[in-house]
RNA sequence: UGGGGCGUCGCCAAGUGGUAAGGCACCGGUUUUUGGUACCGGCAUUCGCAGGUUCGAAUCCUGCCGCCCCAG
């Protein structure tokens, strides 16, 4: 297995920064710049530390992932730096994941992760090494075509991350490498024991990294006591369904927990209102949403109307039609969450995104009606 | 305390003699580097209580308890 790094230069010569986060994908990451006879400075962020050594599968950027990212850096003799950036995670994705909660809204922290501390901070770091560029595991691909650096899907749908990397700049795009891009994520831990990598079997990550036990609401709980505020449950006339154990425990869209029984049909949360710690409740039909604004906007495509936009990481991008910052979906969509990322593409093209700042009801009547 | 109606899983609700539908809620699982969604599975040996009739009752009879409505 061997990587073009597209580096501009003999390997030999150069110098490769890798994001290292202890996990299979970025390790084997290290493993194909270390192959490509690059000098190889592995880097790991330290984000957060729940005291003593987390030692949470699935997790990243403390304790043992460190620890994991310093064997593998061993092993594969190359350099190895831990970097302390747990003051700025707090401040660009921590507090910010909590205040957004704050506001009623649902935030993607690993999308801000990225967008701030990864490719701004790391990046940065990587450029005074005096790198030729910093590679990451990410699952996505960096293509040029005809001179024009884009970012495009990993070649493995199902592993594909480019929604979480919407916020990548044109200067970060031109510095930064994804050699996973194009390859399934069997093949990626087959090399990893090739290489007798420890971490070759290690669990994927998933859930949100800075919280231990899966329990986001109680972080936010602890810092902003008001989200924990009981409140009524409502439904779109106004009528009191039930009450809740706090705004907090919501997601527009969400199904599951609303604990209001003896309907005909499922009820989902269709809004919201944080000062009013009340949540608006209403059947899926009404959750159908036919146009968003999209605030914040990092766009690395040209000019372009007809466009796909992914509101979730999961479930295929949808048609849609994008003018200014409002994006007008060709069908209905269900469960739009402002906070989270709106992400365009143009095929396997990531366009751009932002966060998406308000919605359209579909079945304005119904909002309408609520309002009077 | 005259008349009428009702009482089936947390909620709503089928079922009127043949051996307890369904929906909502809830729980579990699958999926997943955000939250959710979706999907799959689980969820009343028992029908307000106590007797009785019957081969057999949630369904028929009797009594009691509780609730609702109308009339006082």
């Amino acid at each position: 297995m061997s990587i073009d790094f597209q580096l501009g230069r003999r390997s030999g010569e150069a110098r490769i920064v890798v994001a290292m986060s202890g996990g299979v994908d970025s390790s084997v990451t290290a493993a194909l710049a270390a192959q490509t006879g690059a000098e190889v400075i592995g880097v790991t962020l330290q984000l957060y530390d729940h005291g003593e050594a987390v030692r949470r599968s699935g997790a990243c950027c403390a304790g043992q992932d460190i620890y994991d990212a310093k064997q593998v850096a061993d092993r594969l003799g190359i350099a190895h730096y831990v970097l302390d950036y747990e003051s700025r995670f707090r401040e660009g994705v921590i507090d910010r994941f909590i205040d957004e909660y704050a506001r009623g809204r649902t935030p993607v922290p690993c999308a801000s992760c990225n967008q701030g501390v990864k490719f701004v901070d790391l990046v940065a770091f990587a450029r005074e090494l005096g790198a030729d560029c910093l590679a990451t595991g990410h699952y996505v691909r960096r293509l040029v075509n005809g001179g024009r650096v884009e970012l495009h899907k990993g070649a493995d749908t199902r592993r594909d991350q480019s929604y979480f990397l919407y916020g990548t700049t044109r200067e970060q795009l031109d510095f930064l490498r994804f050699p996973l891009g194009d390859l399934p994520k069997d093949e990626v831990r087959r090399i990893a024991a090739e290489v007798g990598l420890e971490v070759a079997a290690k669990p994927d990550s998933q859930d949100i990294c800075f919280v231990p036990d899966g329990d986001y609401a109680g972080l936010v709980k602890r810092l902003r006591p008001e989200t924990e505020a009981p409140g009524e449950i409502v439904d779109l006339e106004g009528r009191v369904l039930g009450r809740h154990r706090g705004v907090v425990h919501f997601t527009v869209g969400q199904r599951r927990g609303i604990e209001v029984g003896g309907q005909k049909e499922p009820l989902y949360v269709l809004r919201i209102e944080p000062e009013a710690a009340r949540i608006v409740v209403g059947p899926r039909r009404a959750l159908a949403v036919e146009a968003m604004r999209v605030a914040d906007w990092n766009w690395l495509g040209e000019e372009q109307r007809d466009i796909s936009v992914k509101v979730r990481s999961l479930a295929p991008p949808v048609a849609a039609e994008l003018s200014g910052e409002w994006i007008r979906f060709r069908d209905a969509e269900y469960g739009v969450a402002p906070g989270q990322a709106a992400v365009v593409y143009d095929g396997t093209r990531l366009l751009g995104g932002g966060w998406i700042a308000e919605t359209v009801a579909a079945m304005q009547s119904l909002v309408d009606a609520a309002a009077a």
